[in-house]
DNA sequence: CGGTAGGGATAGGGTTCT
DNA sequence: TAGAACCCTATCCCTACC
């Protein structure tokens, strides 16, 4: 068909759908996307779908799922970068969906306290930042232990009962943000 | 607060680069971002914009010079579609019913009339539609023939001259609009 | 080319900036 | 309000690999 003029196929998937695919994954586990449909309890469900099909909505699922918090963090990052070199073609969306950058280049936690006041510090939030924000900063810059989250927080906490943050709290939001009192 | 902040370099097309995506695009087709980027014709001059950047200049320049109205109708139609069904499929084919957006849900074509007057019932707007605007209600929601705007622009002229639709001419515009007399 | 993984491309809705 | 540039997400495509 040499026209494609006006058609698309472009089906979004259904609520059904999705819930089909998120049973069949607890049933069968990833990767098993032709079992997935084979499966009479839900080939009837996912009889347009093939197991590509399956296998990248599966990847859209877990990736949104990650984000939920996410996101926050990096678009906050991303406005407290300065832009990136002169935009080249892999600058795309694609980027978005793979590792962030390369994990090579983190440094070794020294001081977790410097490593707090410098991700409020970078992140650059007018309101400061939540400790999710922070965790993310953390996580994306440093080479992190288990239990980083922890550590953070009792950091956090101690840093603004005592110490140099101070605590935000918000009218209309439920979380407390973070930010220097110098 | 007013932080110096990253001005990022909002690079505007040059005539140079708009020429070269529309020579690339009568080239290579819509569509064919990546491809018109990599032709050797163009890649230089393009060098610095990736190939979201061509899609989205590509919808620009349609969406002023061809297309004047597609938008405003679109928009209408979004309008027009506000509440999303309360989500409510008949186990028969579900894709067929959802979703009037999926161009795979387009009915076929049984009575052209009535197809034009559920096109100005359903965009609501309040000072009638154009033809454009109802072209491309109609190339939205139905599979239509090539020559589907003569048809339209005749069965218009046939209802609004001895039908159900009036005309409205309006004191600053030279469009003129259809609406239903009844 | 049967199936999977993962990079990549595209369309279209949104957002930001002016 | 509008237009241009840009971002985000969902979907689909391509290729390497086994």
């Amino acid at each position: 068909e040499g026209e494609g003029e006006f058609s698309f196929q472009s089906s979004k998937w259904t609520p059904e759908e999705e819930a089909a695919l998120k049973a069949g994954v607890l049933k069968h586990g990833t990767g098993k996307w032709r079992t997935i449909l084979s499966d009479p309890h839900f080939s009837s469900v996912l009889k347009s779908r093939s197991n590509v099909d399956l296998k990248d909505k599966w990847r859209n699922i877990s990736v949104t799922a990650l984000w939920g918090s996410r996101k926050k963090a990096k678009l906050a990052l991303k406005r407290a970068l300065p832009p990136p070199p002169p935009k080249h073609d892999d600058d795309n969306n694609t980027r978005a969906l793979t590792s962030p950058r390369t994990h090579a280049s983190k440094k070794s936690i020294t001081s977790l306290d410097k490593i707090i006041l410098e991700a409020i510090t970078n992140l650059k939030e007018p309101r400061g930042s939540d400790r999710t924000s922070i965790f993310i900063y953390v996580e994306e810059n440093f080479k992190t232990p288990p239990n980083m989250k922890r550590h953070v927080a009792v950091r956090l906490k101690h840093l603004s009962s005592n110490g140099p943050l101070v605590k935000i709290k918000h009218k209309y939001r439920f979380s407390t943000n973070f930010t220097s009192a110098g």
